[in-house]
DNA sequence: TTTCTCACA
DNA sequence: TGTGAGAA
């Protein structure tokens, strides 16, 4: 199929496509005039693709998962990369949340700090 | 309709 | 991680 109907079948816009493309993510044929060719499996990857960024995984990190993305039911594949990618994720965003905490923290603190000194005028 | 590239959020 | 515009 060509890019206008992945496009249509995957909800997906031809942009995207083409990024993933650009990214290694999504590979296609070529016809004769330049156009990309997809074969009907594409649209299941595409599906994953779109799930897994929207999850929150970066490029890098989907393009750990190899095969598995082309997988037609990715959670019911035992993929071994993608346990390693989802607990560094958690990991990350442990960190982050951690951060962001301490970060709350100090801000409460010089919140009170600062009313109780208007308040005292 | 599709290709590509550049610029931008 | 995408998108819009413009030209072929």
């Amino acid at each position: 199929m060509k890019i206008g109907e992945l496009a249509r079948r995957t909800g997906v816009s031809t942009r995207s496509l083409r990024y993933y493309e650009q990214r290694g993510l999504l590979t296609a044929r070529r016809d004769h005039n330049g156009y990309r060719r997809y074969s009907t499996d594409a649209v299941d990857l595409v599906l994953n693709l779109r799930r897994l960024l929207k999850s929150g995984l970066s490029v890098a990190d989907v393009h750990r998962f190899g095969s598995c993305v082309a997988s037609p039911d990715l959670d019911s594949t035992p993929c071994v990369p993608a346990l390693a990618v989802y607990e560094q994720r958690l990991r990350t965003l442990d960190e982050q949340i951690a951060t962001l905490t301490h970060l709350r923290h100090n801000l409460a603190a010089h919140t009170e700090h600062l009313r109780a000194r208007i308040e005292a005028e």
